[in-house]
DNA sequence: GCCAATTTTGTAATCGATTACAATTAAAAT
DNA sequence: ATTTTAATTGTAATCGATTACAAAATTGGC
């Protein structure tokens, strides 16, 4: 609650001695260094972040930009993203947009009135042409999700590649009538720059060209763009019971999907595998112990994290521009096994 | 990044006038305001809440310190603490703490140093004498878990009353062997005061109080204190199959910890309820999704974190102190259900 | 058209730190 | 002991905003 001024006049020395003794001891004598941090002591004194961030023109924060935090995949992200900002002292502030255009604006304010040094945005949607716009006078990092704006960094792993791999593996074991659950299809229908629709239209991609090389052709039908979470996926199951023809498999895009949906089959009788085959995506730890276990598409949630930071800090220090597609694996589980 | 003096000078006007021209537009006059607006579009400005915030001595933002955020049980307390900021104008930012002190410590600088107005804190373990330092002179709240000092506002639920029920439903069942699952029961051996545990040690007394109305006799062979994850739970049941007679229940302080569990034991077919009764702690989504569907404590997580950060308000304008418990209630699902 | 009352604007202090530069003091060299 | 050099400290400007107070401009009443 004191300030610099109340500790100088304590110790019986001036501000700019305090100053120094807090950042560069080895230029105050011993002897005064004591006296000051005597005062320090005696007054409780803890500097205030906003005069010396104001003076400084930086905080030594970063902000870490999320829909939700109650997706399990982003927790190891931060972390990565955290681990890597200690090495270099900074600290790693997060704020959620539940997807609102709104908080992302709020966000995208918390860097522009200076109160952090730059951020990280997991989520572009809904936003992209402010963010791009913010990327031109702030140190900005995309993680995860795709961007169109050649100028930001981004990290993420090649999604188109890795929804191919899935439904290329379903394929391969004989399933042809699959199921895409996921979000944001129908963005497509406003505008035709596919890297709007984020992860999940790239992703569509990845499965329709493994059909089209199988020879399989595209129905729609068979599309369900609920969103991502358990109910999400149940919900959809819900909806595929109306077809006239079952699927005989489901690719969801997030494993809370997959195993809403696999829960929702299984009250209707249907069997996961046998009746159906199920891939989620993410790999996160409760496609590890569900049951049954998902067939999943791992990503390098860490390594995203830690390469995020990276990027940013390239980016707070030099205004490097960069991007970098990190690699998945596709991690079979019981979902799509059939047992001997 | 033009600075407030830039649009004076490109108005033409003072720089106090720019200033009221942003936050009191009917004290000046229509002509001026548009001639400083058009400066700011013209100079793209956004203006520096340092500085705003440093001569203000109020920030409009707040922290929320949370162990993890791969917890879904945080995400809606977040919620809560969000719509009500939402309502007096505050931002809400984040900060994860994994369990270390040395972060909590983090996160309190943050709040000494006047970057946040004051903070919710979940975690109290690991730093409860530092939380309560920060206390006498910066507004702070605890949720969830419990503190010691009563001069911190804290929301919650019974713990004690909670494991209470949740042990008696299953002693009603005619459940007498009953593990527990959960955290920190260790640190009981370097000091008595209970809630420096939190909320486990606290559920940890429920749990016995139920076992000795009952005339059952406590049994810490049955106690594994482990952790509140996936992994967890099923590390757990790896050490409880060890035991010469198995329980016949197991009550853990997570759902996650809960499935994990029962996935174990699946493994080693051993089956849930048939077996073993199972019961979880906070009702989280996945406990309604998970086969077999998992009984369990639901708190009111949307409600604490409204009441948490109305608390909050309250100790930011006046100093006020308060605590409030919440009511949980007991959820009945499949894992402590046999089918008839 | 003049004066008082009111509205609008500007000047300068302020918030709490850092830091260039100057001034002082101590140590080293002669 | 005196000068030169280096180490230590202090003075005051600065970061970018807000805001009390003073000054100027406008309005209204006569």
């Amino acid at each position: 609650m004191a300030t610099m001024k109340e500790v100088a006049h304590y110790a019986g020395v001036s501000v700019a001695t305090v100053s120094r003794v807090l950042n560069q001891p080895q230029s105050v004598k011993k002897k005064t260094q004591e006296q000051v941090l005597k005062a320090v002591q005696a007054l409780n004194y803890t500097p205030n972040f906003l005069g010396k961030n104001l003076r400084q023109h930086q905080t030594k924060r970063i902000l870490v930009v999320l829909n939700t935090i109650s997706n399990q995949f982003y927790s190891r992200v931060v972390q990565g993203i955290e681990d890597k900002a200690r090495e270099f002292d900074y600290n790693v502030l997060m704020m959620t947009t539940r997807n609102l255009q709104k908080n992302i604006l709020e966000a995208i304010t918390m860097i522009q009135t200076k109160i952090v040094d730059g951020a990280i945005f997991m989520t572009t949607l809904h936003a992209e042409e402010q963010i791009s716009e913010l990327n031109r006078n702030y140190p900005v990092v995309c993680a995860c999700e795709p961007v169109e704006d050649t100028e930001i960094s981004c990290v993420s792993i090649d999604n188109i590649q890795a929804a191919y791999d899935a439904t290329r593996f379903l394929i391969e074991r004989g399933k042809r009538r699959i199921a895409l659950m996921g979000v944001n299809f129908d963005l497509k229908k406003t505008d035709q720059k596919i890297h709007q629709y984020g992860s999940a239209a790239l992703r569509e991609i990845g499965y329709k060209k493994a059909l089209e090389e199988a020879h399989i052709s595209v129905d729609t039908t068979l599309f369900f763009p609920k969103g991502l979470t358990y109910k999400d996926g149940a919900s959809s199951v819900w909806d595929i019971l109306k077809l006239k023809r079952l699927p005989d498999a489901i690719f969801a895009f997030s494993d809370a999907g997959a195993i809403g949906a696999i829960r929702a089959l299984k009250v209707r009788g249907i069997r996961v595998p046998e009746d159906i085959f199920v891939v989620g995506f993410d790999n996160t730890a409760m496609s590890e112990v569900y049951q049954p276990s998902l067939t999943t598409i791992g990503q390098p949630q860490y390594m995203i994290g830690l390469t995020a930071m990276e990027l940013l800090f390239e980016r707070i220090s030099g205004h490097v521009t960069k991007s970098i597609v990190l690699k998945h694996e596709l991690v079979e589980r019981d979902s799509t096994r059939l047992s001997v």
